[in-house]
DNA sequence: TCAATAGTGTCTGTTAGACATTATGGA
DNA sequence: TCCATAATGTCTAACAGACACTATTGA
């Protein structure tokens, strides 16, 4: 979820004894009968009483070092949920800010590091952003929110504009006034047209 | 690898009494001290006679049927390589376009299903269609590829623009004369500058 | 009145895609 | 000669981003 001006992200009390303190919700496999969806939703329910409106698995992890409940294999998912969003695990659970993580074992690392990415990468695809925030906001929110996770400032009238060529909020009818300024019109996500075809080739080879 | 006009995916023959009669090339996980990604290339390198140049995961798939070989948890990987690759195994394994592949097991479906989403996916990131293509090859070879890839027809003119500006290709100074019509230039890959700024903000929820 | 934020209209540079044209080989 | 393919120049519509402006609140 978005806090200030980055994500957090949802960690657990590690068992006594283990290096670190803090690891990822995670839960063992069980035999066989359950789809890694399934147990990921699981793990979600018992860490916050919403379901997140986005999780999607980021892939398959190992290493040498083997993850804090010994398992040779861990598989990473992330999920979204709005800002604010308390933990059902009350104290032994703990939002950070992902520039503010706690030590985490290499394979946990791995895996956050695997999510931000996924998150990032597949933003155009999946109503991610609309996820990391409550069912009505401002578009201002709603850029904010987008800045975030492109980690870089966008165009107002730019953002806008794209945002209702794309059909993608409707105004609420309701406003809410933040402090100073101009009270914000609050929309909701309500996709309608879909598919937008894309345009051009891209050659954006970074690695 | 590319055949004709679409992909072809490298299958090896189910041992006998398997209710499918092809399946993908695979190793089981050994104990522990070897990555994924190093299985995966050990899994390549007994397959194809060439290392692919490009080869990523595509995450971890488990379902109820298990898996040919009894495993309860399968991670995927997708690599590319030249178009006329053959495999090392011989008379056991063969390339099957996407469109005719035989029956496989579901998990295996699901991978390969995850496989072409990636390449997709990923084609703009990672040098995927150049692993596709021999050393040096021409822009139309190139730009079939990436229409191959892209499921979609593309611009002559605006595909090689767009390649100039990404500076990723080199005239090799050779020229192939393709049966009928002009002889067209060889290239080669080799990317000069990177990290094109990405512009603008997508809305593309297409699911 | 000032400061701060929301929301819009206009202009400009970039570029994807259409179209047309030239170049150069084989049949 | 005709045909097929390569390669390139020009035009246009779409659009991202800059800039400027108005609107509406709280201090």
């Amino acid at each position: 979820m978005p806090v200030d001006r980055q994500l957090a992200v949802l960690l657990v009390r590690a068992p006594e004894g283990s290096l670190e303190r803090w690891t990822l919700p995670w839960a063992p496999a069980p035999g066989t009968g359950t789809s890694l969806d399934e147990l990921a939703a699981d793990v979600a329910r018992r860490a916050v009483p919403i379901a997140p409106g986005w999780l999607e698995q980021v892939g398959a992890f190992a290493d040498d070092r083997r993850h804090p409940g010994d398992v040779a294999l861990s598989v990473g998912f992330v999920g979204a949920v709005p800002a604010g969003t308390r933990s059902s695990l009350g104290e032994d659970a703990a939002w950070f800010p992902v520039a503010e993580l706690p030590a985490l074992a290499p394979r946990h690392q791995a895996i956050v590091a695997a999510a931000l990415e996924a998150v990032r990468h597949r933003l155009d695809l999946a109503p991610i952003a609309f996820r990391l925030l409550p069912s009505s906001f401002t578009l201002s929110d709603l850029q904010r929110v987008y800045e975030i996770l492109l980690g870089r400032r966008l165009h107002k009238a730019s953002f806008r504009r794209a945002l209702q060529a794309a059909s993608l909020v409707q105004p609420t009818g309701e406003w809410r006034s933040e402090g100073r300024g101009r009270p914000a019109q609050l929309f909701r996500f309500a996709p309608r047209r879909r598919g937008r075809r894309r345009r051009g080739v891209r050659f954006d080879l970074l690695g």
